[in-house]
DNA sequence: GATGAATGAGATTTCATTCAT
DNA sequence: TATGAATGAAATCTCATTCAT
């Protein structure tokens, strides 16, 4: 039974193109690395994808509408600005500790990689931060929100901050594991949205 | 008289790098694109740089050195955390304000270049961290800044904001102008330190 | 009824790769592409043929033996060796009529394809060329034609006229059209047998 | 002294293009075999020429353009229309006796190369018909030619039975050699001009 | 200091052909 | 017969770096 159908094949390219993207990063990795990886011949990764370019939008926009999804999910729900973005922290940094690999490809390779890909996908990286900009400009409308920041901008304080935070795991300058991973999302949240400084009411 | 001297010359070969390198990308930019901005022949870069690396290097150590200085004068000084995180916002903003191409190539193709340059010099990068935390730990030993969030996170988050900001003018996806940077300055101190929540006056 | 038998599959195939050789050439033709518009599927082309080569080895074949067919019926009559030439030029001009592709491919792809077919095929053209010259040498010893010229060398001639005529039907440097066809006929046979000089009436 | 120029190296180049083009085919032949036969390195060619297109461009135009220039003096000179012909029949096959390897490429690679260069350069093939075309609409406003065909016609038979039989040499389908070059050039023009058939005076 | 010609390694992509089903 | 996934060799072009003058 379980024959491997041409999506398998597909699908074992891509999975290999993440272990040597995450490895080598995209531009030291050869198709043929890709390949080797996989267990194929070298023509059959153009036999599935067009070029070496569309390996790597295949893995970014597959995962990132994936993302979108869950936002769009979460804002669609009526909990509370402020759990609406701890959700998205949560997704976030759960895809990062489920699958450290592609995340770090598709930030390395492409969120961060501004005269690249990230250009090329700056539409729909930009869709990421206007719905995080309504969930701000909501809450501001609530009253639970300040009004003076723009949502644009939070928005984007938002989301450097946390893909910082992943950098920073990335390249191991912020300590890994389960517990700080969960830690990460309080703090995230509570940063933004609660402030560094504490509370003036102590001071009363 | 004004003749033109070995510095003046290892000058306009930078400049003219960092035009190139704003306008094309690193990678894209090949050594005689510089030689050619710069109006001297193609040999004359490797006569002052030893590659096209070091050319990237220069820049980005020069300016970041810049960086890390002013921070260190901040962080002498018997400012409140507050600010003094608010005089590293105002000098990296107005760096980019000064010296937009500058501070594009040195974020663009350094500090978001993960893969390449950006693991070169992490050691250098992370000294800008690390001073942030610095502050952040004395505002929280001062009990001015809360205590849970750790000032090597907090520091991630801060830089993370900013740099995302910058990012977003430069690629045109947040709105560049005189009033923007001043706003922008006080949006990020008041987003990370104040937290995007109206305070809880409810509560009372 | 009507089945679709082996031959028909094979003769599917054949047309296919006329039209797909005619529109883009046989270098830039890739089985793909005749496989697609004969509507069968791309292993059937070398179920049938042994390669790429063989196709348009079978087209031209197929389409020379014809000719020289013709050529030797028209040389085993016996009509004038004018007649014997304008019955060859017509059968010429009728097969680009009614198949413009096929000849197309063959002259394009084969007769001037010096490099590759050509080669190839020399002797096969090389056939075409020696019947031609024997009707120019029975002309000579029968005393219509002048002895000067070898037959050889005038039958290269008279081919090359030809030949050059329906490149520039194929290339539209010619106008192309019914009358344009029958006057051709007659143009070549003029030029080449009776010459663009007009008679020396001064003479007498 | 006699130090090697830039021009000289680009000189070499070109004519080992022209022997490797000669021998293996354009098709066939790669870079490589270019830059071995010139001895110097692979990327030198590209120093020179954008692409291994623009050597065989180059190849062509230079001496295409001698010939239109050939031609060209002949039709402003004011020798009879079959002393034209002549010439212009001269000037091609002295082309091709003093650098048979030039002559080879240029007609095999591009003026029979229908479907490749041939079509790229086809306006400035069209250039010699037109000029050839020119001559004999002279030879028939004066009265020395007949009238009946069009000079375009004309132009293509001429050409076409020269390029002909230089394919014949280039393809040792016909003799090759000091004598039978002369009397090729009277030949290809008695039998365009004087035509194959004996003079009919004899029927009278 | 200054020039720019010369070098050559390296990677993507194409596509004819094979072959298991 | 028929299918189309799988194979892998081959060749162009780029461009950082070197070096003779």
């Amino acid at each position: 039974m379980a024959r491997t159908t041409a999506a398998d094949k597909r699908r074992i390219i891509l999975d290999a193109a993440v272990r040597v993207f995450a490895r080598q990063g995209f531009h030291s990795a050869r198709v043929s690395d890709i390949a080797d990886d996989a267990g194929v011949a070298y023509g059959l990764v153009y036999h599935y994808f067009g070029s070496k370019d569309e390996v790597l939008d295949t893995l970014f926009l597959d995962r990132w509408n994936l993302l979108l999804d869950a936002i769009r999910e979460v804002d669609d729900g009526d909990a509370a600005p402020r759990d609406k973005l701890f959700a998205i922290t949560s997704f976030i940094v759960d895809s990062y500790r489920h699958d450290p690999d592609v995340m770090k490809v598709i930030i390395v390779e492409v969120t961060r990689a501004a005269n690249s890909f990230g250009r090329k996908h700056l539409g729909k990286i930009q869709e990421a931060f206007d719905l995080i900009a309504a969930i701000v400009d909501d809450g501001q409308r609530a009253g639970t929100f300040r009004g003076e920041i723009t949502p644009q901008f939070a928005a984007m304080a938002f989301y450097g901050a946390i893909e910082q935070v992943l950098t920073g795991w990335i390249f191991d300058v912020l300590p890994r594991g389960e517990a700080e991973f969960e830690e990460a999302k309080a703090f995230v949240v509570e940063t933004i949205l609660g402030g560094l400084e504490a509370p003036a009411a102590t001071t009363i």
